[in-house]
This record gives C-alpha cells, structure tokens and sequence, in this order.
DNA sequence: TAGATTGTTAATCGATTAACAATC
DNA sequence: TAGATTGTTAATCGATTAACAATC
C-alpha cells in the first residue's frame, strides 16, 4: 500500500461509480468483490479498477478481492464526502431548481444551506425546502450559516459577478455551470460544468460517424 | 492548413468558450481577434487557443489573427452545430424538465422532439412546449419523429432499460444522467455525464486544501 | 526590414494499459 | 503446491506546453 498523495481526476470521477455499486453490493449482503467483478460491473477495466484502488491507498487480498463495506468507507472517507460542508446556491431558474432537489448533496457531503437570487418574484419563496433570500444578504448569511461552497447557476453574463461575490465572502470553492471562464484566485477551487458538453459532443459525435459511413460507402 | 481528422475530446469541449466569445465580439463588431486576445478572453493559454484551431482546420493569419465570424463559422461547421437533429428525453424529473426547459438544444443543433414518462400523472402534460408521452409510444414516436439522439433522465436504476430502448429503436447517440455505465453495441454513442461530479471533485478538493493548510502550521 | 503572430513539430506531462512479481 | 488475484513498476497513448520556423 502507498500512502496516498493526489488522486488524478479521472480517478476521482469513476469512484462515483464504485461507490454506487458498493452500496448495492452491501445491501445484498456481499462481503468482497473482485476487481474483475467491479469492472464488469461498472464497464470500467480491471486493471483501471485496480489502478483506482491502488492511488486510494488499497486494501484488497489476493484471490478474494477487496472487502465491500471496507473499500466504500475508504472511498467516502478519501473524497471526504461524510464530513458535512455547508453549500450555497446562486441563481434559482430551471437548473437551480433540479439541483436543489436533487440528492447529490448529501451524497457528497454538502448541505444546501441557502439559496440566492436577485428577482423580487422569486426572492421569499422555497425550493427543496430552502428559503430564497435576496443576494444582497449574501455576504450576512454566508457568515452565518459557515458556508464553505457555492454553486452558480445564473446566466453567462452574471457569473463572475456572482463568482466575485462567493470570493469575497470568502468561499474557496465554486461549482459554476455557466459556460464562462471565472476569474478567481489562485487558492479558489472552480469545479467548471456546462450542460451543453453533452450535447455538442453528441452533435460532433453523430457528424463522425455519418462521415465515416460515407467513407465506407 | 492540416486536413481536419479528428478533434481531441478536451477540444471540443472548449469550442463552446470560444464560439461563446466569437459571438460576442461579432455582435459588437469586431472583425479579427488574436489567440492571446481569445486566451485572456476565456482563461485558455494562447498556445492551447492556437493548437486547438490548428486541429479545427486553421484560417488565422499572422499579425492579424483570426476573422471572427469566419472561425464561428468553422467551429460550428466543424462541430455540425447548424445540422438539425431531433433528440427525445425519457424521464421528465426536475432535471429533465431543466433541460427541456433550457436553450442548449438550439445552439447545439438539436430540437426536443419528444418526451416519454412512464407516470400518468405527467403523461399528457406539457414542458418546455413539447407533450409528455406514454414510453409505450417509444418506437412508433422515434420513428416518426425521426429521432436520433436520446437523453436519460431517469433514476439510476431505470437507466439501463431507457438505453435499451433507445438503442432497440435505432438510436446512435445518447447522452445518459444515470450514474451508470450503459451497456450499448459498439456503434452507439454515449455520453455520460453526472450532476455529483462537480460535488464530490470539490469535496475532495476542500479535504486536499484542509491537508495542506494543516501540513503548513 | 523588424516585429508580431500564426502554424507546426518536438518535449513534457499525466492517464491508461500492459506486464509481471508478490501473496494468499 | 498450483491457481487466482492483487500491488506495483514500466510502456504506451493522448493532451498540454514549449520551441521555433513561416509569414504577414
């Protein structure tokens, strides 16, 4: 076993994956699993699997595998997603909304603990349970409630000014979906996701292969 | 010039900054841009910028730069973003309904054909102007429709069985929120994307900036 | 011509895959 | 012991960065 120094990216990505079958597995009542059955599983190769396991710091005995319940605890507490992580949102249209109801935060560890929004018809209101205060209060809550992480679901346009906010304030780390490069410190942690990748990898995608098939032709 | 194979999955990726900005500064009026502009512009090194439109197929010209509306023209030719292509979306949960809602579709090409759930109670109902049907209709829509992409938006579980039936109806592109490998032939694309990467990327990136702040005292 | 900027090849870096020794 | 499976190093592959020649 190495001591653990940095996951690479990719790494982090897949154990989304693992951990999600681990749970299954441990619901079952399966005690090891293999890494050739992870990666059947999971569609990811045993030796990536393996390689995934061992910058975690691995755990795994020859001809058994690693034990279930063992390898999902090293993976929460690697990625550190039990320790609770107090997150805000900016910005309540459609996106802002689906995050805030979705589960992902506790299955990270965050807990929405306020949202943000500068329209009036929206400022009072409630989403997943959470109230929308005015962003001009950011500052105060932030404070209060000892948020660590913000995520900006606000138009192109409004993101660095909403980044410059969550900076301000103090937070170090951003999830931002506007397709926007944030301009932020060096010691600040922007996690950039724009929902368009899919579908214009897609459309790339579906040019390639009509071009080969023509090729072929 | 190099003839144009096939762009790097990272560049692609990035053409959506670009195209962004080109827009932009071809609503204001500015004809050429150099890739130290573009660079500065969306936080992409000008080397990447320049490496990036050589493998796009290069028009620029030195001292001058590149012809703004010219390489939108390119990147969205390049990427077929001006192809229409009929997508549908299985699963009209909060996140479907913020897709639907949200205007990817047209600056990728695509038009939201169709959407299937299986609940009555959303069945018949409307978002984003276009009318949920029963996913028993699955394969007389996407042929009628003559669909060609499809989106998943159901809970993890469910996923694998809207692939199938995406792929059973001849589908060739997919872009699956299920965390959840899809098990498709080899002539199908999928695109993965799930909304806890952003989450648990930061949690681990919070963790790693608390460790190095402890290792500093 | 000199200077700025692109186009393109080469070097570096990181992630994936292959190989195989260690171990149960 | 033999066989299966992990742990770990080395080789390969792809993407980023550096270097610099070409060109306006």
């Amino acid at each position: 076993m190495q001591e653990h120094k940095k996951l690479p990216r990719a790494s982090v990505l897949r154990m989304e994956l693992y951990l999600e079958l681990l749970e299954q597995l441990e619901a079952n009542g399966q005690q090891s699993v293999t890494s050739a059955e992870l990666g059947a599983a999971t569609g990811i190769s045993a030796v990536k699997v393996r390689q995934d396991f061992f910058h975690l710091g691995s755990e795994g005995k020859p001809k058994i595998g690693y034990e279930v319940s063992q390898l999902a605890s090293l993976i929460r507490s690697v990625l550190d997603l039990e320790t609770p992580k107090n997150a805000c949102l900016v910005g309540l249209g459609n996106l802002g909304r689906a995050l805030a109801a979705s589960d992902i935060w506790a299955r990270a560890g965050f807990r929405l603990a306020a949202i943000f929004d500068r329209d009036q018809k929206i400022i009072g209101t409630e989403a997943a349970g959470v109230r929308v205060r005015n962003i001009t209060e950011f500052f105060g809550v932030v404070k209060a409630e000892g948020i660590a992480a913000g995520v900006i679901t606000v138009p192109a346009p409004d993101a660095q000014e909403a980044g410059d906010l969550m900076v301000g304030a103090g937070i170090r780390a951003i999830w931002n979906f506007a397709p926007v490069t944030l301009r932020v410190p060096d010691d600040v942690v922007v996690e950039n996701q724009s929902l368009a990748w899919g579908l214009i990898t897609l459309s790339y995608a579906m040019k390639s292969d009509k071009d080969k098939n023509h090729t072929a032709l």
